[in-house]
DNA sequence: CGCCATCTTGAGGTCTATCAATTTCAGTGG
DNA sequence: CCACTGAAATTGATAGACCTCAAGATGGCG
């Protein structure tokens, strides 16, 4: 995926662009930048932070509470926006961590909003992007409130299977537990024996940083997966 | 508040508005309609429903788990947009539930998407209402991942009575503890010891369905809530 | 080969859920 | 005005899920 066309990519798969828009979208993404893995794009509540576009790599956006507890709110992967709701507010509402060595392109507020007014269409396409970020996050609120740690995990690691698009039954995973389990609101401890307990029941297996689901079928018949959440169908 | 100005004076906070703009809003909420505490708006995965519009009383969106376990996403208060965000999916993606009666307009999707077209300021301005509900998520996904319960409910008490605009210590607050429970990812039996927690330390106390915030400050302080977040500021 | 972060494993404790029995309360009809 | 009723809230007892602390194993990387 080269950098000019990864914002783009994104937005063919929710509808055909024609060359202007391809244009467009192509300005907002022209100075590419690289971060090192642990490298912090954005503290929260920084002011008129720009957004970035992700194009290689992977980040996620954080919370901290006073007391040093951490919340991953949302795990980023390449043709993503990172921050993008926080088009509402004056002030970053996150901190943006680089989990691995990514390359992302930071782009500037008023940059967005001039697309937003010569590209009705395009500035529909963002709404529809945004509104599937917010269906994550409902996932994820009732991972977190509503299901025990294991089928926690399976529904996450279902997601991530999913998003990363991988058509083989393995996939990179570049998420320490620690993380994992700052965003699923467990311990990482109790990672560590989730994860073992999926490996038990030989849904699941990891070598090298690399995840391997062993059963697919049975790992979202196991964690109470519902189907009908891989298809969004349309706008 | 008339039913015609409910959703315009929502926009109002945010930005100014020209009488034409003013004109599109209202045409979106033409039949007011009038449901029962208890009734049942929109069930999940409903094809093409329509948006509601909330003029009067409380609702909130729910989503069902297949053993019985209730998740509740948002609770909607007057001149909100109730599951504006399935705007990027083909079914509506949660169950939307009326915890009064309520009066609300159903706005279908072409209508909303033909305001897409027709003004793109305002179509900015749906894009930040989605973003300021996004970031009500996020709040949530921290309270229910990292807090404990006295400090989630307190948030979640906190929240409420700055979103409700009253100006008063007291306000009414038409929520079960069941409801709350399911906002808050915890039982309704804890959701009543947490209740009567924060009654003992004398920072809350209620009468006949109303919330009595007997001193915001030390609730603040005791449930760790970060002032920052009361103040958005512009976009 | 050795280092540092990450992961694993055990023990003990805390928080929250569940079950079940009352009590309170708002609303209804006599 | 009061008794009745069903929903909601409270309270106690018990169980289980998950956390914390701490020690040891693993593994990628210079």
């Amino acid at each position: 995926m080269t950098a000019r066309t990864c914002m783009v990519s994104q937005f063919e798969e929710l509808a055909e662009l024609d060359d202007e828009e391809k244009a467009l979208l192509g300005k907002l993404e022209s100075s590419v930048q690289s971060y090192a893995a642990g490298e912090i794009l954005q503290t929260e509540g920084e002011e008129n932070a720009p957004f970035f576009s992700l194009h290689e790599g992977w980040a996620c956006s954080i919370r901290l509470l006073p007391g040093g507890e951490r919340q991953v709110l949302e795990v980023f992967l390449p043709g993503q926006i990172m921050d993008l709701h926080s088009i509402g507010f004056s002030r970053s509402q996150s901190e943006l961590l680089a989990l691995t060595a990514i390359k992302a392109c930071p782009i500037p507020r008023e940059r967005l909003e001039m697309i937003f007014s010569k590209s009705p269409r395009l500035a529909q396409l963002f709404f529809v992007v945004l509104a599937r970020e917010h269906a994550l996050l409902t996932t994820r609120i009732i991972d977190i409130g509503r299901r025990p740690a294991a089928e926690r995990l399976g529904h996450f690691i279902i997601e991530l299977k999913i998003r990363t698009r991988s058509r083989e039954k393995e996939f990179e995973l570049p998420l320490t537990q620690s993380i994992i389990g700052d965003a699923l609101g467990m311990s990482s401890v109790h990672v560590s024996r989730t994860m073992t307990q999926l490996k038990d029941l030989n849904l699941i297996s990891t070598h090298n940083r690399r995840l391997r689901i062993e059963n697919m079928k049975e790992l979202m018949h196991y964690c109470r997966f519902d189907p009908a959440y891989l298809s969004p169908g349309p706008t």
